[in-house]
DNA sequence: CATGAATGAGAGTTCATTCAT
DNA sequence: GATGAATGAACTCTCATTCAT
C-alpha cells in the first residue's frame, strides 16, 4: 500500500466517523460512504469491503474509558482526572458513536465489546479500592458504584443524541459519583 | 373495522413487537412481519402501511415511567413501587425495546420521546420533593437525583442487550437509588 | 401460489432454456432472464433465486436416457427405440443443454448428474446382456460397448455445437453401435 | 520484450493453464490470475489484455492430436501409437482444458477449432485408408471410424472432470477402436 | 517492467409498495 | 379482508480497464 492509499484510508475512516455518529451503523450504507468521500464503488472496496471492517477500525481505541494514568497521584486526583473525561465526553454529543455502537453489538458482535467494558469496570473498581485503602474515599461497594457510574453515563451517551443535553446534568451525574466516592461532598 | 380485523391488528402487533425487541427497529422489515404474522404483503398492508405506524401503536403505552399511583400513599411506599417496577423492567431484558426506541428516536423521531421523557422526569421530581417535604427523604437536588436515575436505568436497559445483567446490577442502581434518597441508607 | 404464477414460471423456464442451450451455463444471469421473460428483477425472485435453481428445474426429466420400454420387445427392437433416440438427439443440435449442463457439473454439482449417468449405464447394459442371452446381439463385453456408445454420444453433443453436424456423423456412430452389437452387420 | 519479460509471460501461461483447467474458460478472470501469478493488476495487463489473449497462446501446440509421426512406419505402428497418446490424454484428467475449450469455443470463437479439428480428422481418414491399403486394417468407412474415435475421445475427456475415469474405461475405446481397425481383434 | 489506486459498468439481491383477483 | 404477483428503487459486490508513479 502506497502513502497515497494510506491517505485515502484516512478519508474513509474519516468519513465514516461522521456518519457513524449522524446515522449509527445500519443506516450507514457502503454507498453513503462512496459519495461522502468521493470515492467511486469499486475504489472504496479497494480498501474496506463492509462498513463493518471500517467499524471494527474505528473501534479501536475508542473504547470508552482507556489507559490512562496510575503514576503516584493519589485517588482523588485520579478520579478528578477520570471524571473530567467521562464528563466532556457526556458532552460531546455530537460526535458520538454510541448510538452505532449499540446497533454494532446488537448485530452479532457482542464478544468485541464484552473485553473494552470489563477493563472499563476492572479500572474503576481498582480505583475504589485503591481510595477506600488510603482513606481518601468513603467506604463503599466499589462494584456497586462503577455500575451506577458507567451505566448513567452510557445512559447519557444514548439519550444525548435524542434530548439536548445540558452541563448541568452531566454535573449532576458527575456531582453524584463525587457525592457517593469523596468524605464531606454534600449533595 | 370488524372483530376479525381487529384479532388481526393484534396479531401484527404482537409479532412486531416480538422482532422490534429482537432486532431493533431499522433491521425490522415489512417483509420480517409478514413471515412472522403468516399475513401476506397485501394483507399487512390494509392494517399498516410501514414498521413506523406499527411501532408509534406500541409506543403508547410504553413510556418508562408511566401513569401511577399517587393516592394517599408515603413518599416511601410510592418509591417502593416505583423502584420495583424499575428493577423487574430493568431484569426484563429479552422483551426490551430500548434498543428500537433508540433507532427509532433517532430518525427523527425525536420529538415523539421528549414529552414521553419530561412526563417521567416531572414524576419523580415531584415525589422526591415530596418526600423531602415529608421529611422521609434526605435534603437532595430533586434534578439531580432524578437524572442519575433515569439515566443509569436507561443505560443498564441499552447495555443488558449485550452484556449479560445479573441481579446485582440491578440491585446496585435500586440501592444506590435508596441510599441517595432515604434516611439512614447505607451503602 | 395462484394459476398466473405457475404460468410465469413456465414462461421462466421455457426462456431460460432457450438461453442455457444458446449460452451454457455460466453466462447466463438473473439479468438476462428478466430481459427474456419481460419480468423485472423482483418479479423473477419472486419465483427463483438463482440461475443454478432455475436450472435444477429444468433438468428433472432432462437426463440423457431415461424410462423406456421393456414390454415383451424383442432386444433388437428395443435396441432400435434406443437407438432412435440417440439419434434424434444428437442431430438436435440447438435445444442442448449439455455445455450448460457440464459447465453446472463442472461447478461443484457432479453428484446431481452421476446418479443420472449411473441410470443410462444400467440400462444400456441390461438391454446388452439381454441381447446376448437371446442371442439377438454379438457376444460382447457390455460394459465396453456401453462405454463407447455412451461416451461418443456425449462427443457428439458437446462438439455438434461448435462445428456443424451432419446427419452422416450421427449415422456413423449409430451404424458403429448398430455393427458392434447385432449379428450380420457390415461396416 | 527482453528475457525477465519472457519469464513472466511463461509465469503467467502456467497460472491460466492450471486455472483454466480447474475452471473452465469463462470462470476466469484476469484478477484470478493476477492472485494466482503474484502480479498487480497493471503488470498482468503489460503482457495480455484479455483471458482470450492467453487462452489462445495457450491452445497453439494443443490441438488434440498434433504434428506426428508418418515416417516410414507401418499402419499398425502408427495406430498403437496414436491409441497410446489418445489414452494418456483421456487418462489425464487433471491438465484437460477441455471444458475450456468448449466454453470458448461456444462464446464465438467456433471458427478457431474447425481448422484443428479437420486437421486431427484427416489424419486419421488418412491413417486408416493407409492401413486399409496395406491389408493391415479391416475394409472399412475410414470416415465413419473416425467419426467414432473422436467423438468417444471427446466425449471422454468431457465427462472424466465430472464422473471419476477408471483406466478401464479408456481401454474400453482403445480396444473398441483396435477391434474396429485391426484383424483378428475379438471383443 | 511493474505497482496498486481509481473508475465505472453490470450483475446480484432485497424490499416497500401497488394492484388485480 | 386477504392473497400473492409484479414493479422499481436502492444496495452490495466484483471486475475489466486505465493511469500516474
Amino acid at each position: 500500500m502506497n502513502n497515497n492509499g494510506i491517505k485515502t484510508r484516512h478519508r474513509i475512516r474519516k468519513a465514516a466517523h461522521q456518519l457513524f455518529s449522524e446515522k449509527g451503523f445500519k443506516s450507514v450504507t457502503m454507498k453513503d460512504i462512496c459519495d461522502a468521500t468521493g470515492l467511486s464503488r469499486g475504489g472504496l472496496y479497494r480498501h474496506y469491503s463492509s462498513t463493518g471492517e471500517i467499524f471494527d477500525e474505528l473501534l479501536c481505541g475508542n473504547y470508552t474509558l482507556d489507559e490512562s494514568i496510575e503514576n503516584g497521584e493519589t485517588a482523588t486526583e485520579i478520579l478528578a482526572s477520570y471524571l473530567n473525561r467521562l464528563r466532556d465526553e457526556m458532552l460531546d454529543t455530537k460526535s458520538s458513536l454510541s448510538l452505532a455502537i449499540y446497533e454494532y453489538a446488537n448485530m452479532g458482535n457482542e464478544e468485541k465489546f464484552i473485553g473494552g467494558t470489563e477493563a472499563a469496570v476492572k479500572r474503576w473498581i481498582k480505583l475504589i479500592e485503591y481510595g477506600s485503602l488510603t482513606g481518601e474515599f468513603n467506604q463503599v461497594n466499589p462494584s456497586q458504584i462503577t455500575d451506577v457510574i458507567l451505566y448513567s453515563y452510557q445512559g447519557v451517551r444514548m439519550w444525548s443524541r435524542i434530548i439536548p443535553l445540558g452541563e448541568e446534568t452531566a454535573d449532576h451525574i458527575i456531582d453524584t459519583i463525587k457525592f457517593l466516592l469523596l468524605k464531606d461532598n454534600k449533595l
